[in-house]
Order: C-alpha cells, then structure tokens, then sequence
RNA sequence: GGGCCCGUAGCUCAGUUGGAUAGAGCAACGGAUUUCUAAUCCGUAGGUCGGAGGUUCGAUCCCUCUCGGGCCCGCCA
C-alpha cells in the first residue's frame, strides 16, 4: 500500500521534471533498516537518460515529493549514494494502517488487479494408465497453489484435467492387464507396474475409470480439486478433431506426404514438420490437442494456462505454431514448463517409470509425510529448479519442517488470543489505540504485515508460489521474535496487532492450501 | 549434433524487469525456560555466487565461451 503510494508520488515528480518518456524504476522495501523502510532507484536511469547527476535528480524528486505529499506520509525522505531515495513511513500512519488488516479478515491481501478476466488453468492431465507419482504431486501442487494466488489476485480461475482416455497408451494399459490377469508376461511397452494384476474392471473403459477415480481421490488427499475433467473422447465425438485440421487445411498450413497429413510447423520455426494424420488414417495425440485447445478458446477465456513438465517442453513451439495457424490468438496461451522431481531413499534415487515396475506413488509419498508437508515441500521451490525428493530425510525431520514453524506460529496466536479476558470484537479491536506500538520489533511486524498484498499481486503475476512460502516464513520469524520480546496481554495495541498477524498467517496458509490449526 | 532448465554456505534452497555490506532453514558450536505454547528465541562460525572474458556508474542477475548435472529432439502420449 505504501509502494504504490511512492510509486504514484515519483511518477507526479518525473512529470513535473518534464520528462519525455516513460522511465523504468523500482520501489522495494529497503535492504537495510538504515535505509528506511522503502528505496527507490528511480533518479539513478533517469540520470543516465538525461546525462545528469543522479545525486542532484533525486534531490529535485524528493522536492517535488515532500510538496506533494505535504508531510502526510513520510517522517523522513533522504538521497543517499549513488541516487537512491530513501523513504521513511510515519510511525501513525503504519500502526493506522493494522486496521485494514482487521476491517478485511479475509479479504485482506486479496486484489482486484484481474478484473474478473477469466483464465483456465490446465495442470496433472496425467495418463489414466496408473498411480500418480510424485512429479505429478509437483504439478498438482504448483497448480492449485497458483489458482489459488489468480483468483486472490482478481481473475476468474476455472481448473481443468486433461484425459487421454482414449488411444495407444489407454490401449497399451488393457493389453497389460489382460496378459497380467491371464498370467502371461508384460506386452512390449506396456504396463508392468505392480498395480496391473490389482486393478478392477471388466472392460478396459471400466479399468480407466478406476485408475481415474484412484487418481482424483489421491489429489483429494493432496486438497487439489479440479473445476472439470475432460475426456479427450469428447473431442472426437464433437468432431472438433477434424474441426481443427479442416482449420489448418483452410489456412494451407497442411501438406501430405507418405499418405499422412502434416501440420507444416517448420515454415513457423519448428525443427520439423508434425503428423496430424497417420497413414493408417489415424489422428494423433498432436491433432487432438490441437482440437482440446480449440475448445478451450471457444469457451472464450481471457487466458489459457497449461503447466506441463519438462519433458514436453519440445512440445510447446508445435503446439503455438499451431494455435497460431488457426487464427486463434497464440499469446494468449501461456505454457509454464517445471523441472522434474527426482525421487530419493536415502542416497538412493528411485526411478518414476510408469513403465518399469519400481516407483514409489504420490499417494505412498502423503500417506508418509502428511498432506501439509507435501504441499509445502511440492510449493516451495521454484518449478525452474530440479526438485530432489528424499523420503527418508523427509520422513526423519517431518518435524523440523518449516510448515510446522508457520502452523506453530498460527496456533500459538491462537492461544493468546484465547487467553484475552476482553473476547474483543471486531469493533473493539478498530476502536484500539495503536500508537503505543513503537518498539523496533513491533514495527518490523506491522511493515512485514503490510507487505503482504503486494506479495500476493507479484507472485500471482509472476506464478511464483514459493513467495508463499518464503513470506510465510519470514512472517513466521519476526512473530516469534516479536512474542519473545513483547508481553501481549494486558495490552490492547499488541492484541490488536497480533490478531492482525493471525488475520494474515491464516491468509498464506489458505493460499498454500495448507491447516492452520488453532492448536498443536 | 541441436534445444530448454539448473549450478549461490557442509546440506536444502531464496535472492522480485541489473542496485547499497549476497540471505534463510537444517546441520555445527555457545547461551536463554518458576513465563501469554521451548514445535520458540539470542549469539558464533560458515561464500573466489561452477570457471573465464565482455557490456556499465554498478553484474548472482544481461551477452559470449567453457565445465558439471537434468530433460527433450517418434506416424507414443
């Protein structure tokens, strides 16, 4: 709230300096308290831009700033070094500011930035050819904690799981398990985990379905449910299948060779050109992926989102080129690409084939580390980084995880709270005097506090749901020290300002889909 | 051979479109509890940001090269 406040104030000085063109500068939270609690490096570009002093720049915007503002906001502006602008909020102003957090509860950090555009979130959409493992945990994970963060940051969020339901592997899956149940060995590529001689069905549409079905209740153990799951069968039963080919075949972007019709990808980049028909007259995985996502844009989203692991990253130029040749709007199909998962006992790593027998399933991965450690662990990193998973490290120090440190921190705000003789209301608390809260500590608290809506609007921007948790930690840690060093009891300000502090933890918790429990 | 991602403290990782003295957790060592929850806090130690050049006021971040690891390059999905 105070960013964008500084923000809005430079941009009015960069105006009034007469500045022809647009600078880029930022506001963060200072590095260092010294520094204040905001910085700016806005004087130090513009200075580049205009080969000036930046020294004597920033003088002028903090000038025009101190006008502006009229000593509303800052109980001290200074320039210091290289440029930078350091900004000092008034003590009244952020303590005033704890009772937004108690007015919005549980809006509080949420955002209209969105304007209610509508996005289709897409993520798992694994084969229901068996259990899923771990990477799809990742997935699952990332997915739901990023709609979570869209729909907190203001857009209409649907979620969706793509079924294969249809073709080779569905047909590779009931091979597998007819040969298992009549005691033969595992066809070539097929199925030979130990789950195929176990799985029910009479019929191989039965035998998905079970698969399925298993799949959605693991995701249900994880807290991950999806709005709509949608059966590739749908596409070619709706003719969108050849809908998107005759598209393609319209804009001169097919050519046959070798009695198969080719999407010629090349011409838009591709390394090489893509079968969308096979020579025995059969449409690819490609071609109906082509038509699922015509159907998406015809749902008229705003935007489309797909979370896809590394491993189909090739995949993403094909697939654009050919929304692009289409005519539909390809920029506004964003594909984020995740690392895989690497799974470890001990030192040992353990393979994730669904085709090998070995793997350890998702499912066995919660059942032993909880619901609310898989998550933290799956949301804490960035899905840039190789993620490696080791179950024994896990599973020894579930109890030094830092998603009990943030649930510790919640119940025992609780407790205290609890504990208040006055059961204070809403009311009360915005009715409290909160300019006792003076100590460094307290103040630390309430400027970690007040970051948080802007915390929300760049990782849901961004994508980046480990800001989640790296917030939820540091706000976890300025907590505890502040209970260290401050009695709360007996002292209205202090409730007031930890009630805010629950308001808050609680906030992050319910974005990481993780409890926050009133005790532990 | 070509493409994408990663390399930061002993370990696991943050580091926001290039910013000020590179951070946190775990592990190690030393302290704090008749107390509102010790699943906590305080302190110490730990780094040529894989390496070498370049771009500039300034580089962990951008460019080139290089080393190491992961993934991909099907008329499979």
């Amino acid at each position: 709230m105070f960013q964008s406040k500084i923000e809005a104030l430079i941009e009015s000085a960069l105006t009034k300096l007469g500045v022809p063109e647009k600078v880029e500068f930022k506001v963060d939270a200072s590095p260092r308290k010294e520094f204040g609690d905001f910085a700016s490096n806005a004087a130090i570009p513009l200075a580049r831009k205009l080969a000036r002093n930046p020294l004597d720049i920033a003088q002028q915007i903090v000038k025009l700033i101190e006008t502006a503002d009229q000593g509303n906001t800052f109980s001290k502006i200074e320039v210091v070094k290289p440029g930078f602008i350091n900004c000092f909020i008034k003590d009244d102003l952020v303590q005033g500011s704890i009772r937004e957090i108690i007015t919005q509860d549980q809006r509080w950090g949420m955002g209209y930035g969105g304007k209610g555009e509508r996005i289709l979130l897409e993520f798992v959409s694994a084969n229901p050819t068996g259990p899923l493992h771990v990477g799809h945990g990742r997935w699952a994970v990332i997915g739901d904690c990023i709609g979570r963060l869209l729909k907190a940051a203001g857009f209409k969020v649907e979620t969706e799981f793509y079924v294969n339901n249809i073709g080779n592997q569905v047909e590779k899956l009931w091979e597998s398990v007819e040969a298992a149940r009549a005691g033969k060995p595992t066809p070539e590529n097929g199925y030979g985990g130990a789950y195929i001689k176990d799985v029910k069905g009479g019929n191989k549409e039965e035998v998905i379905d079970h698969i399925l079905t298993e799949q959605k209740e693991t995701l249900g153990k994880l807290g991950v449910h999806f709005d709509r799951f949608f059966n590739e069968s749908e596409l070619h039963k709706k003719g969108e299948v050849k809908e998107a080919i005759l598209r393609l075949e319209k804009n001169h972007k097919t050519i046959i060779e070798e009695g198969a019709i080719w999407f010629k990808s090349q011409e838009m980049g591709d390394d090489k050109n893509r079968v969308l028909v096979r020579a025995d007259g059969n449409s690819t995985y490609f071609a109906a992926d082509l038509a699922y996502h015509l159907d998406k844009f015809s749902r008229g989203f705003d935007l489309l989102i797909n979370i896809w692991g590394t491993d189909h990253h090739g995949y993403v130029k094909r697939l654009k080129a050919a929304v692009e040749a289409m005519g539909l709007p390809a920029d506004k199909l964003e594909i984020i690409i995740g690392q895989l998962v690497t799974l470890y006992r001990g030192n040992e790593p353990v393979r994730m084939s669904k085709r090998t027998g070995e793997m350890v399933s998702l499912l066995e991965v919660i059942d032993e580390t909880g619901a609310n450690a898989t998550r933290f662990f799956f949301a804490a990193t960035d899905v840039n980084s190789h993620l490696d998973f080791d179950l024994e490290l896990a599973k020894k120090k579930s109890s030094d995880n830092p998603v009990y440190y943030l649930q510790y921190g919640h119940a025992r705000i609780c407790s205290i709270l609890s504990k208040d003789p006055e059961l204070a209301t809403r009311d009360t608390r915005l009715a409290t005097d909160l300019s006792g809260l003076t100590e460094p500590v307290e103040r630390e608290l309430m400027m970690k506090l007040l970051a948080w809506p802007r915390l929300v609007e760049d990782a849901a921007r961004l994508r980046h749901p480990h800001r989640l948790t790296e917030y939820g930690k540091e706000l976890a840690i300025v907590f505890h020290k502040f209970y260290e060093q401050c009695r709360v009891l007996g002292n209205p300000a202090r409730l007031t300002l930890v009630d805010a502090s629950r308001i808050t933890l609680r906030n992050v918790l319910e974005l990481l889909g993780i409890t926050a429990p009133e005790s532990m």
